[in-house]
DNA sequence: AACGAGAGAGTTTTT
DNA sequence: CTCTCTCGTT
């Protein structure tokens, strides 16, 4: 049956599936049937003969671009597997690989991920000796950022501390230095970090005119996803791409540009036509995912915007639950109310058809054990990776080894596992092995008999070439004894990570392939989408260009949401908004907003009061149902009758005020004076009476004193 | 040099 | 809670 685009699609997205040769920009307001134009506009190109080996469609994650490809291929009725589709990483790495004689790459060269690239900081600043003594020297993690970051927006390290890091402007030159040391750490041994893949594909996109031009006549039509996140390097890739065909469609939005952080660039959607000269433009913005009152409040998100962006997304579903408001009176108490506002969902939805987002990983933890408690089944995208487990990291180091030798970082990893090898002697003894200095290597093994095993699986690995799945299976051999010793206490569940890792490895044939997607894409990724009706929860950047019925947003506080290192840049600022708008954008039929009034603070021990987000004070008045948490645990409406507790227990002046419970002092009828100590959720204080000692009281019997 | 205990600090976001 | 660094001991 034929494909009837006019019907499945509006006019605007008629026209861009319909878009055949020379450069196509689509501005694709959220929820605007984006996916559906690209995967429309790919079944028109096979259906109108292009080979799908000829396309190339470059996405955010590896999963968005399988699932386009997967449904035109249904559209069509038959497979596009023969397309490419993947990340701008994951494709400049399979270009740099085909390509490998000409990219002056040696053959075995590894990807480092975040933890091998903060390692490698880490040792660069040993070597120059940097910040000895000094605690003021920004701390690895920070070096790693900097470093990134320069990289990223293709600005000097001094550039971007006067830019951002101006506390650090007395130490720019060390930085400076780090940075190019670095770099010669990486060169030496063989070593790619993310930004790398991209700039080696554009150096050998350059320098090699019969690559470029074989490049060129693979991919006559390229696409590109998330236009608005990409950075300047994968600008100019996306032009040598397109080549001179210009066969290129940029999909993007520029509202919902949330990874400046990185690098990204939003210049690049508003400079695309001056880059493609003939460029078309196609606007869509019509909503097809929220309701009126979601959109209403997401629009008035984007008004706030310093930047005013003129389109504003409509939509026909006119009707629909207002978004909700709920102040809570702690964060243990907001995990709570989360549960209650999943059981009334439940009634009426999926699990999987829920979501509960926030800004960091860590915010979600209250949240998770409540659902542990409830044992309701739950997925958290964004957080700790799979790959950046310990156990995991030890073994992928022994494979590494086998591909490249030089790789210090795996030597680092698998010799320290050694007894009596620390630090130190595992960067000597690997020294003698990457030099093939086998008469000092000899020594070492002399001494540690066990060195001889490690050497021998190495060296085996390396000769025999096996498939990945059966090299994993040599190494957790020989490392299952020193995972037991090592994590005595929960080395089973550690060993089921092992299993998970042999069932990635399965579908690989050859160790480069399967390390590198290891680095590039997180595979947690790729399962989740298997899984049957389990809650979601997630950051919301990783939460990007996915869609729920019901979308719950927790912690929106002042210094969590815009998070506290925003608030000195007028530009960050402008990303969380934008940050803001993507969350509640997620949502289709129902949208709940969460403000817990008072936070437990770990290191103090105690709660601290929390003033509202920014954006959820500035939301128009009536946009939202509010309600909030009395004492007794109960919600009720704002301005209705609240279960009350004793009148003089809330604090602040009437009105708009916010009414945090303040941890100052207070009275009781037959203790006295107090001092509140700690609230404890829902409803208890614990209070340290002059003349009584510690006492856990119910709020309703404290009269609370006014700062 | 290595290692264990212990304290301390500190938590954005990701390819 | 969890990683990271420090310090004292072997």
């Amino acid at each position: 049956m034929p494909i009837d685009y006019a019907e499945d699609l509006n006019p605007a997205q008629l026209a861009a599936a319909l878009h055949a040769e020379g450069p196509l920009l689509v501005i694709a307001g959220a929820g605007s049937g984006k996916t559906r134009t690209i995967v429309y506009r790919l079944a028109r190109l096979v259906e109108q003969g292009t080979r799908p080996d000829h396309i190339l469609l470059l996405t955010f994650t590896r999963k968005a671009a399988q699932e386009m490809l997967t449904r035109a291929g249904y559209l069509l009725g038959m497979g596009l597997s023969q397309a490419a589709g993947g990340t701008f990483h994951s494709f400049a790495y399979s270009q740099l690989r085909r390509y490998a004689e000409f990219a002056g790459l040696g053959k075995g060269f590894t990807i480092m991920d975040r933890a091998d690239a903060a390692q490698m900081v880490k040792e660069a600043r040993e070597k120059l000796a940097l910040g000895k003594g000094d605690k003021a020297f920004p701390k690895r993690d920070t070096c790693l950022e900097l470093v990134s970051k320069a990289r990223n927006k293709e600005l000097s390290v001094e550039q971007v501390v006067t830019n951002e890091y101006f506390h650090l402007v007395p130490y720019a030159e060390d930085l400076s230095r780090l940075a190019a040391e670095y770099a010669a750490l990486k060169r030496a041994h063989g070593m790619l970090d993310y930004d790398d893949l991209l700039f080696e594909l554009e150096r050998l996109l350059l320098a090699e005119a019969h690559v470029r031009k074989s490049v060129n006549e693979r991919w006559r039509f390229v696409m590109v996803d998330e236009y608005q996140d990409t950075n300047l390097v994968q600008a100019r890739l996306v032009k040598l791409l397109a080549g001179e065909r210009m066969n290129v469609c940029a999909v993007g939005d520029d509202a919902q540009s949330i990874y400046a952080f990185r690098g990204a660039n939003v210049a690049n959607i508003l400079d695309f036509p001056k880059t493609f000269p003939g460029t078309r433009i196609v606007s869509l913005e019509q909503n097809y995912r929220s309701t009126q009152p979601i959109l209403d409040l997401t629009n008035a998100i984007l008004a706030g915007a310093r930047e005013k962006y003129e389109k504003r997304l409509f939509t026909e579903r006119a009707n629909g639950a207002k978004p909700e408001l709920v102040r809570t009176l702690s964060d243990a108490s907001q995990a709570r109310a989360v549960m209650e506002k999943l059981a009334e969902l439940r009634r009426e939805y999926a699990l999987h058809e829920i979501a509960v987002l926030f800004r960091a990983g860590y915010q979600s933890y209250p949240v998770e054990l409540e659902l542990n408690k409830l044992g309701l089944p739950f997925q958290k995208y964004g957080g700790i990776r799979f790959t950046e487990a310990a156990h995991v990291k030890d073994v992928l180091g022994y494979l590494r080894l086998a591909v490249n030798p030089a790789d210090l970082a795996a030597w680092r990893r698998v010799l320290e596992h050694v007894k009596g090898v620390g630090a130190k002697t595992a960067l000597a003894i690997a020294q003698t092995a990457i030099t093939g200095d086998a008469a000092g290597l000899k020594k070492h093994t002399l001494k540690r008999p066990v060195l001889a095993d490690i050497l021998r699986l190495v060296e085996g690995l390396r000769n025999d070439r096996p498939e990945p799945r059966a090299a994993l299976a040599r190494v957790v051999e020989f490392y299952t004894p020193v995972l037991m010793e090592t994590y005595p206490d929960d080395y089973p569940r550690r060993q089921q990570g092992l299993d998970e890792l042999a069932a990635l490895a399965a579908p690989y044939r050859d160790l480069e392939g399967f390390l590198a997607d290891l680095s590039i894409e997180n595979p947690g990724e790729d399962e989740s989408g298997a899984r049957e009706d389990t809650l979601v929860l997630s950051t919301i950047h990783s939460a990007k260009g996915l869609e729920w019925k019901a979308v719950l947003l927790i912690d929106l506080v002042e210094d969590r949401f815009p998070s506290r290192r925003a608030m000195g840049r007028p530009e960050d600022l402008e990303e969380e908004r934008r940050l803001m708008y993507v969350a509640c954008t997620r949502a289709r039929d129902r949208l709940t907003l969460f403000v817990p009034e008072s936070i437990y603070v770990r290191h103090l021990e105690r709660h601290e009061p929390m003033r509202p987000s920014p954006f959820v004070l500035e939301l128009p008045h009536g946009s939202c149902l509010e309600l909030r948490e009395g004492f007794g645990g109960r919600l009720s409406p704002v301005g209705g009758p609240a279960r009350s507790p004793a009148p003089s227990a809330v604090p602040g002046p009437g009105g708009s005020g916010a009414p945090a419970p303040k941890l100052g002092f207070c009275t009781h009828k037959i203790y006295g004076r107090g001092k509140i100590i700690e609230h404890i959720p829902p409803d208890k204080y614990r209070v340290n009476f002059q003349h009584f000692g510690l006492k856990v009281i119910v709020g309703q019997y404290l009269q609370m004193e006014d700062a």
